[in-house]
DNA sequence: CTGACTATGATTGTTTATGATTGTATTTAA
DNA sequence: TTAAATACAATCATAAACAATCATAGTCAG
């Protein structure tokens, strides 16, 4: 490929209102570093991007980020912080499954590590990430359930079973001493156990209104979970227990 | 050769959206490498083409995989149209499969069938329905192609191969008498042959810029399409040709 | 035939694209 | 706030591609 041509693709991904790394754009075009700067000085100077540390973003409109999801909840900066720890736990090369849900969705904004694969059964998070050159997100199917923009049913439950991964990112509604770890649905607690049934390391996301709380379907008992991700507002009654029974809470 | 033939040959070439390398084009022609520089060097002072460091392109961005968003630019209007009648199309209570791509996502604008079950590999289009109340979203999962939102392998394959659909819908790269149905990658065309297989009436919907054109990968002949959408400004010879094959052409 | 003209090939010094390296700046995590 | 990690600019080396030039071999008009 010449110089020219890997230009005009890297002003292809940028006009789309996406951002690129320069680690990113090295492994897709397979050029060094240098290269890949000097491509960007090159268009930063004719005006067509705008370098930034790491990368270059679109020179106009800023993107369509701040989701609805932002906006409307109230724990957003509670679920971005559980997200990022989240995103921290994630290593290079992992494979790993992220259920759908609101705090879950956070993940994707600190995401880092090198060379992951990701399964995940969220719409949202899909479309997110479809931009990422350096992830690959297989999403699993489903019927879309319209609230939750989760994707459940038997066809999400078989393409999950295909797999086996190093570490499930799981949402929930309810988090209880005495019930485990519940939600509202059937279908979507069908799916979140399948997830668990197909990981070694099960990490729970919940912001604290998620405490103490109990919905009708059951997802798993407590000595199934590995880690609890948090926010700071955590009883810390409720998280002696928890690490009381071995299960590692990280804030 | 003469001197000109060969330049006609090298237009066209690059105006397929590859590249050439002046090293390509000496093997090919046979020629000195100072011959081919002087090629290129008229071919782009008459504004034919433009020179690269090795070699040389199209003027206008590289054709062969553009990605979502640009593509949804060109021919906006006339896809809007044949969306609309393609919409048209779907009855109360139909279960359809709707394709990945730029053309067939504006079907979801003009939906207006009660009771349908849409079965796609669009995240796109996914994403987009996930919040019609009036519609159950089938989303066929897949691992998630960067530039087209596609969702394709194996996953996609098997869960297509689940259903049995009324009518498909179907996008595509290019349409061409001899050749039939084509599309620049072969992950795509797997897909889109399960789609094939799954329904009884396939729906071909390609905008006239896709007449005459061909790609590496065969998705299906002309006898397996049942219709096909197009604009206005469609060919008229090559229509009635398609007529005669049996194939309805609705504008 | 001769001489001008053209397309081509061969040669050579120059330019370009690229990768590697190194010290500096910036960002991130503790 | 500080230390570590990451990204950066600047620079150099090199191989490939290039422009410029000259030489050769056809071609055609006179």
């Amino acid at each position: 490929m010449f110089a020219e041509e890997r230009r005009m693709k890297i002003i292809e991904i940028i006009k789309k209102g996406e951002s690129v790394k320069v680690s990113g754009l090295t492994k897709r075009f397979n050029v060094s570093e240098s290269t890949i700067r000097r491509d960007l000085v090159e268009l930063e100077k004719s005006g067509k991007i705008l370098r930034t540390h790491g990368g270059a973003v679109s020179k106009s409109i800023n993107k369509l980020e701040d989701t609805f999801l932002e906006k409307q909840d109230k724990y957003a900066v509670e679920k971005d912080r559980i997200g990022r720890i989240a995103a921290s736990q994630i290593e290079d090369g992992d494979t790993i499954i992220i259920d759908s849900g609101t705090t879950t969705y956070y993940i994707s904004k600190y995401l880092k590590a090198k060379g992951i694969t990701i399964i995940t059964n969220s719409i949202v998070l899909t479309y997110e990430l479809a931009n990422r050159e350096d992830i690959e997100v297989i999403n699993t199917g489903g019927t879309v359930r319209i609230n939750t923009k989760a994707q459940v049913g038997p066809i999400t439950e078989r393409t999950i079973k295909q797999f086996r991964v190093n570490k499930t990112f799981l949402g929930a509604n309810g988090l209880s001493i005495k019930y485990g770890v519940t939600t509202p649905t059937l279908d979507e607690a069908v799916i979140k156990q399948a997830m668990i049934d197909a990981t070694s390391q099960v990490y729970l996301l919940v912001d604290e209104s998620k405490f103490s709380q109990v919905y009708s379907s059951v997802i798993c008992s407590l000595d199934e979970l590995d880690y609890i991700i948090t926010n700071n507002e955590r009883p810390e009654e409720e998280v002696e227990y928890y690490e009381k029974c071995g299960i590692k809470v990280l804030t």
